[in-house]
DNA sequence: TATAGTGTACTAGTTTTCTAATACAATCAA
DNA sequence: TTGATTGTATTAGAAAACTAGTACACTATA
């Protein structure tokens, strides 16, 4: 049975971020990191409600939010898991949804005083540092 | 007396984002945009109120907010301009702010299936872009 | 079929968010 | 000082967000 070791999640009660929104979060930082990737069955509702003794809804939202954005895949009766890629999506669509992100990010970062070349520099280290996984 | 122009806001009642906050992101655009810079006079809480049709305490709400994060400066009895630039903040801080802002880019970024790079590549068009300021 | 495991729907209650009414306080100029 | 202009405080209420209780429904396996 060699049951993989799954995904687990912690709760900072102090944090004032709602409990749907941390593993939300968890989930979209263990991807991005490598820790989950396409098929991986996540810990299932239930699980998770006993793990951070919340109510199973609250697993629920959160896992529904994330199969609304096409990272998550769920069936009913068998559990929820990473999606595969979601990289399907139009490219055009892709391109937009890409702007999006970098609009609200370069206002965002703009508005903090922070130039585009910064954020260019800062990111560009963060992609040549991501290659050698340091831990 | 040749007033400055001031600026103007625009409410989208269908959009769901909350009148403050489109306010907020307003000023944030506007100054990243270059439209507003140090010094320049907001539109009074009450002018923007009544342009707005909501209540001055609403206006006030965005311009506390944006006090805080050191975007804007009021004065009771003169009135709200932008701050002088606040770049003034500690080095250290300033690192830690602009990588707060990348973790949360890349994760938003990573579990939509971008990478790095394309974020780079996109992010350096932009910044060549501007350069070349066209609308 | 039976049973255990999985996700889901419905309902509801507390808390927080958001906006408004209204009155107060500081500043500036006449 | 007076009056006009500015931001501010207090209070309150409607709406939304967030989580929980509880019962239901689907799926796999024996």
């Amino acid at each position: 049975m060699t049951r993989r070791r799954s995904f687990e999640f912690h709760l900072d009660g102090h944090s004032g971020v709602p409990v749907y929104r941390q593993i939300i979060d968890q989930v979209m930082a263990g991807i991005a990191a490598g820790a989950l990737t396409s098929g991986d069955q996540m810990p299932t509702v239930r699980q998770v409600a006993v793990d951070l003794s919340i109510n199973p809804n609250t697993v629920m939202r959160a896992y529904r939010e994330l199969e609304i954005r096409g990272v998550l895949d769920t069936q009913q009766g068998t559990g929820t898991f990473i999606a595969p890629q979601q990289v399907r999506q139009d490219e055009v669509e892709r391109r937009q949804r890409l702007n999006q992100l970098i609009d609200e990010f370069v206002a965002r970062a703009g508005s903090g005083g922070f130039t585009v070349d910064e954020l260019l520099e800062q990111l560009h280290d963060r992609a040549t540092g991501s290659q050698t996984k340091r831990r």
